[in-house]
This record gives C-alpha cells, sequence and structure tokens, in this order.
DNA sequence: GTCTATAGAATGATAGAC
DNA sequence: GTCTATCATTCTATAGAC
C-alpha cells in the first residue's frame, strides 16, 4: 500500500540529498539533470524544489555538509600532545574519514568551479582550516625539532594530496584492507618528516 | 585586411584545440557549449565540425595526445641508470612536464568520467603506462637494496599523487620558484624511498 | 508535498548557400 | 571552410491543481 502521493518531507529530503551526491560523483554536476535526480528519487522534477531553491545551492549544501563533518569530526577525534601522536592521528582519521564517504570527497574538491565566488569562497575558508590544522603539527614539530621538514607549508599539501590521492585507487575487498592501507600510508608520513 | 571568411584549415584546427582544452579546463567538458568554443576561436558553431565529428570526440582527442605527448616526452628524458638517479629523473621530468601545460594535465583526471568505455580504456593504458615506469624503478631500486619500500605500487601511488597535487596550488611569480619547489619535492621523495 | 504542464532558454548536430 | 538557419531535444525553474 505504497503511497504514491502526499506528504514525505521528512523522507524525501535526505533521499534528494544522497541521489544528488552519488549523481553529481559519478557523472559530474553539470552532466546531472534535476529531472534525473529526481528519477532517482522517485518524485517529479518540480518536488525537487521543495528541498532546495535551485541546483547550485543543492551542490553546496552538499559540499558544505561535507566539510562542517569533516571538522567536526576531527575536532572530536582523539590525539595525544606530542607533534609525531598528531600527525599519526591527523592521518588515519583522514584515511578513515574520507574512506567512508568517497563520493562527498571526489564533490569537494572536483566541483569547486561550479560554485559561484561566495560559495566558492565558504568552501575554501574550511578546507584551509582543516589544512592548516596540519600545516600547525608540522610547524610545531619542526620548532621542537621532533621533525625535519623543510616548508612545513609544502609537506602539508604533499601529504594531503598523497592521502587524498588514495580515494582514487582504494576499494574495499581489494589486495589490501583499509588497516593495511593506512599502515602504509603512516609508515610514508613519517619518513617524510623523520628528523 | 583581416578575411572574415574562407580556408583557414591550418590554423583553425589548432585554434580549436587550445580554446577547448582551457575551456574544458576552466569549467568542465559538460559546461562547455560548442558554441562557447566557437566563439573563443571566432568562427560560428557550425564550422567546428570542419575539425571533430562531434563533442566528446573531442576531448578524447585532447587527453589522447596529452598522455602521448607525456609518455614520448618520457622516453626522451636523460636518465642515469641507477634507481636512484632513475627516480630523481622521473620527479623533475613530472614536475616540469606537468608545471607547463596544466589545464592537459587537469583535463586528462578530471574528465575521463566523460570518456566512453572505449576510450576511457584506451587513455587508462597510457596512463598506466606512465605510471608503470614509476613502479618498475623503485620494484628495481628495492630489489637491490638501494630503496627501502614497503610496496612499490602503493608508493608509486602516493608520489604520483603528491606531485600531481602540486599543480592545485602552484602558480609562477608565487612564494617559490619552480626551481625550489623541484628541490622540496625531490627532497620529500628521496626521504620516502630512503633504506 | 507532489503532480502535470509549460515557459523560455540553451544544447549538439546537420543542411545547404557561398 | 565558413556561414546562416534550423531541427529536435534537453534543460532549469515556475504555476497552479490536488
Amino acid at each position: 500500500m505504497a503511497r504514491t502521493r502526499g506528504s514525505h518531507s521528512d523522507i524525501t529530503g535526505p533521499r534528494v540529498e544522497r541521489a544528488a551526491l552519488e549523481l553529481f560523483a559519478r557523472d559530474g554536476y553539470a552532466a546531472v539533470s534535476m529531472r534525473r535526480i529526481a528519477a532517482e528519487v522517485g518524485v517529479q522534477a518540480g518536488a525537487l524544489y521543495n528541498y532546495t531553491p535551485d541546483k547550485q545551492t543543492l551542490l553546496f549544501s552538499l559540499m558544505k555538509s561535507h566539510m562542517q563533518d569533516l571538522l567536526a569530526a576531527y575536532d572530536a577525534w582523539e590525539a595525544p600532545d606530542d607533534p609525531l601522536g598528531r600527525l599519526e592521528a591527523f592521518a588515519r582519521f583522514h584515511i578513515r574519514f574520507n574512506s567512508e564517504r568517497p563520493a562527498a570527497v571526489f564533490i569537494s574538491y572536483m566541483e569547486l568551479r561550479n560554485l559561484d565566488p561566495e560559495h566558492f569562497a565558504e568552501i575554501e575558508a574550511l578546507r584551509r582550516r582543516y589544512e592548516g590544522a596540519l600545516v600547525d603539527i608540522l610547524r610545531d614539530g619542526a620548532a621542537t625539532g621532533v621533525f625535519d621538514v623543510d616548508d612545513p607549508r609544502i609537506t602539508a599539501f604533499a601529504m594531503i594530496g598523497m592521502l587524498t590521492q588514495l580515494n582514487t585507487w582504494f576499494r574495499r575487498g581489494g589486495r589490501l584492507s583499509l588497516a593495511e592501507v593506512e599502515e602504509l600510508y603512516w609508515s610514508m608520513l613519517r619518513r617524510l618528516v623523520a628528523a
């Protein structure tokens, strides 16, 4: 006795976001039409506008939610006080968090160019806060002599490039488990800063 | 006395490719219309079809040219025989080559999803050949004990992620010169494999 | 809250004149 | 080889019925 019409706002909203997330990640924001998102959810295109004022805002809110989740989860992540422990915590956090939501990660750096300038600036500010956390760790470690780092900023970029690239090839059920990958990456990061 | 009509095939062809490359890189394949490419070149949309059978083939040929240029340039690159020398040569080659053509690099890994399966397979094969060259270097170095590498394949991915990420922030005229960046990255890569 | 219907604009690609 | 003109389709977003 499935209702085909009526009120579903509590359930349709999340389904719209989920469908948009997956489709944007797979085919790209510009290539996905509102009709296709609606079809995925099982409603007509017009109904989507109960949940977003327009397509661009839908993209923006997906990216903003992702970045806020990322920062909140990182803030809540347990980490020791010493730079090496904090670096390890950052690495393991980044790998686990990103591996759990590949679509959102992918969108959040692939679709930046589809944001208008104000939205872009807002997302970039959140991203910089996250990257800044890693820069701080490297700076502290370099200052206390625990790390040997030529340029904390560049090293942080390189590390994030390394870690984020993981999402392009890692698949659950492949040759390596996530735990194994985590160890491999942590061992590489440690080498990068070893004094 | 600029001619506004007539035969220009020798000059228009490259201009179409150049315009498509820049626009695809800036706004994304799906967001760029044939009309906009034509406007950039200074012709009408219909004229583009003298140079490509369709939009997708235009994208594919840009990506294929780039990958072939990459492989040809790498094959021609001078490198010593020992693994450490070869790794250094790879790193410097990659940084210089990629920094000279950011638009083509960007497209070649951002727009893969807009290729149909046959085209995708062809580009992927070329990419694997290039990545394979780095894997071989790491394997040789590990086999002879010059490198300490846990997993050559993963390490190669990590290195390429690190190096490619460079294009997302490096700008000529910024805080660091390309030569300085090259040194920083080479020093990081060396640490990653140090026995 | 979802539907149908549609306005209004843009798209990829083709035909035929020059 | 390029132009103009156009076809057929698709798109985002809105209006109004239920």
